[in-house]
DNA sequence: TCATTACATTACTGTATCGACATTCAGTGA
DNA sequence: TCACTGAATGTCGATACAGTAATGTAATGA
């Protein structure tokens, strides 16, 4: 844990890799394959986006790792590749947590 | 843990989250930050970047409640405000790490 | 008060990305 | 071969963001 984020090479792959994280269609995604394997067709549903835009997501979504594809018959199959993309959020919900906390100390309730 | 990413309203908190986190020039101030408490000025000479731009970035990180500020005298003083930045860091060049692995473990060495 | 320094903010430009639409590719069955 | 379905790819308009230059603001000292 030393080295990390020492060299110029390292934090574009750790931001290409977050910027992968920032878009809340991606993370809807993520979050309805925390239940098990996904179609495509299952994914449109469950996010309210068109196929297309799901496809290209989740391009981006294996491109990067996070999810494994498997192909059976006319429809493909998505799954996570692991959970730590869950262990992200966990540690990130909690800085909106401490945040949240933070704001109702100072305003009282409403910001 | 079970209640992540539920709502769309906490799905767009999150992803602006990792949005803040998905800039190297960002990534490369928190890791200077990480040594301790610097001003802008040594900021802007770490990253080689702009003035404005260094002190757009603190702005994103300071809103996103990664960084704390400090003013003293001429200087402004920035800081860390925890070390979740880094835990998140850490797991993700562990998925990088796997990914690399992966990589090799295929290609034999050259992608 | 005025000049100087450190930092913040604004306006602008080029680039990247999302979503929507159309098209193409891949697999199945008749 | 053809038609059909599920998924992937290409294009386009709108929007967002990084970077830069110019300007504004805050603190110091003469």
């Amino acid at each position: 844990m030393d080295d990390l984020l020492t060299t110029p090479k390292l934090l574009e792959l750790v931001a290409e890799r977050f910027k992968v994280l920032s878009e809340p269609t991606r993370l809807q995604i993520l979050s309805t394959l925390r239940e098990g394997e996904h179609t495509v067709s299952e994914l449109v549903d469950a996010t309210g986006c068109g196929q297309a835009n799901v496809s290209k997501h989740l391009q981006i979504l294996h491109s990067a790792g996070f999810v494994v594809r498997r192909r059976e018959g006319l429809y493909v199959h998505y799954r996570l590749e692991g959970d730590e993309v869950f262990q992200l959020c966990d540690i990130m919900c909690g800085v909106l947590t401490d945040e949240a906390r933070a704001r109702e100390a100072i305003l009282g309730g409403e910001g």
